[in-house]
DNA sequence: GTGAAAGCGCTAACAG
DNA sequence: CTGTTAGCGCTTTCAC
């Protein structure tokens, strides 16, 4: 392995010389500066980059944890994140977690080695209070409006939830059902309580036999229709927090001979190309932005103010 | 900073002997073990990844080499990457290169680095002239059937298009064109390939202006269905390479109110959930699969033989 | 402008 | 079984 101080040598300088010139630091003089180029290109020689990080205590790389990588979702947020990484010379290390604890924790084991300068935290397995002491002192987004965390950025899934229950109401629907990724989490819980907020206001019954919930991938839309029809009273409408699913929904609807919105009406969310294919009402949800806005929070250390995203409503033919 | 040697200190041996305990090796007395772990606890000490990988010269993370983050198709090679990597300790670092020239570089020179002991290239943007100078003695998987190459996996494009053909020519189809993701690539050229000897076997024209380009997402399905109303002479069959691309077609056909596929037969490649959705007839492609082998061919050094992944055909209704 | 030298924190060969 | 010691390769302070 041919280092830095082979170079030195060969140019017949201190390795300290080498090192500025290699990170193009002023106060070297041209001639040697030559040699050192010179010899660099002779030596073929490469840095290594385990030695820079040992030596600045940094990496220069982000953890993104995430439970999925074959969800449009978290394929937009790291778009997201890697756009923005990429301006300021960072690069993205990836924590798939399928949800499960250990494997989160995981994430946060490599960010107290150092393997990683920051995590941003898509979404949650783990309750705020086992993270707590893993993250003392160290830089973590949460992708969520978390009490008691600093660094955070989220859509504002209430406010977007009230607004389409709204929405539906000034459409005449009354019965309101409800399809949910899942129930942990804060984002869901903020949808939850938007909705159950926005029945009461309204003076509805809100029923938990309309509240789906795992609902995450196409095929799920199809079950959720197997559902609707077993149900002896239906919600005439459905709020529904993935485009994917609404699409499975409304494919399958197609299939069964449901109306679609006269006898079941589709509100979604996401906003994704495929809401657009279906012609489903959606809400936009700006989550590339989300993901440069995790950055943001990581990059610019003492950002500590919440930012919130919100949505607008993207009328198609569902509702 | 903890390190090491507060910990040898405060336990009263030597460093080596907390290496060994740290790294479960044997032949550590009990007592002295007992004595280590204590004194971890007590400075709340925990290892430095950086220094752990300069002295191994291993960093256990794979670079995977990819275009965009947002696609399905690279969604799913990342779960089976991902998948693979987590049964060996491995985690996985995101270069994204949005098919950037100097993007891919840069993920090569970070392997030279030794930031990352391997790279999984998904797709390329550089000429293999240019990048076997980046490479010589690294581990490099390529998901392409690239001669000159060692370590590679790849569908077998070649027979899955000439199957399609040969299934559409007996479905009484001889005008037939084609989508493409792009043209440069392996993957894209094989494909050419098969369509272009599948027509001449079969004793059928292939016209240029039947080669449709750049079809990635839904929308460009929508375009395309443009572009061949405006075709004087139209094909009566097209074999898509997306089923992102299909989908994006079917919809759009369905509201011009062309008649799939008695007007236009779509034989997609992916067999995505979306494809069910559409009741797309389509390739299966086994993607994530592509994605595990291809850690395996990182992860075994020596294994040398090309993976070659085939395709089965899914009969729906487009055809 | 430049070099010596002291880290950064861990691993592993070697001697005992 | 255990400790000593020499790296791994680069950065950075400090003195000249």
């Amino acid at each position: 392995m041919t280092n830095i101080r082979k170079i030195a040598q060969l140019a017949g300088v201190s390795v300290s010389t080498v090192s500025r010139v290699l990170n193009d630091h002023p106060y070297v003089i041209e001639e040697k500066r030559q040699k050192v180029l010179a010899a660099v290109k002779e030596l073929n020689y490469i840095k290594n980059a385990n030695a820079v990080y040992l030596s600045k205590g940094k990496t220069y790389c982000i953890g993104v944890v995430l439970p999925f990588l074959n969800l449009p979702y978290f394929g937009e947020i790291l778009e997201g994140i890697a756009g923005e990484a990429l301006k300021h010379g960072y690069h993205l290390k990836i924590f798939q977690t399928d949800y499960e604890k250990d494997a989160e924790l995981d994430a946060f084991h490599r960010l107290q080695m150092k393997e990683v300068d920051g995590l941003i935290i898509t979404s949650r397995a783990n309750s705020l209070d086992t993270l707590h002491s893993f993250m003392e002192g160290l830089n973590v987004v949460f992708c969520e409006n978390l009490h008691g965390v600093a660094k955070k950025v989220f859509i504002n899934h209430y406010e977007a939830v009230r607004t389409g229950m709204d929405y539906l109401h000034s459409k005449g629907h009354t019965d309101i059902g409800l399809c949910l990724h899942r129930t942990f989490g804060t984002n869901s819980e903020e949808r939850v309580r938007g909705f159950y907020d926005a029945a009461e206001a309204a003076g509805n019954e809100v029923r938990e036999d309309w509240i789906f919930n795992e609902c995450i991938h196409l095929k799920d839309g199809r079950d959720v229709v197997g559902q609707w029809e077993a149900l002896k009273d239906k919600p005439s409408a459905l709020i529904v927090t993935s485009d994917q699913v609404s699409a499975g929904i409304v494919s399958q609807a197609g299939r069964k001979g449901i109306v679609v919105p006269d006898e079941l009406a589709i509100l979604s969310f996401d906003n994704h190309p495929i809401s657009d294919v279906f012609d489903i009402t959606s809400f936009d949800m700006p989550i590339r932005q989300l993901g440069e806005e995790a950055f943001r929070l990581f990059f610019e250390e003492d950002h500590l103010s919440p930012v919130i995203l919100e949505t607008s409503l993207h009328e198609r033919k569902t509702v």
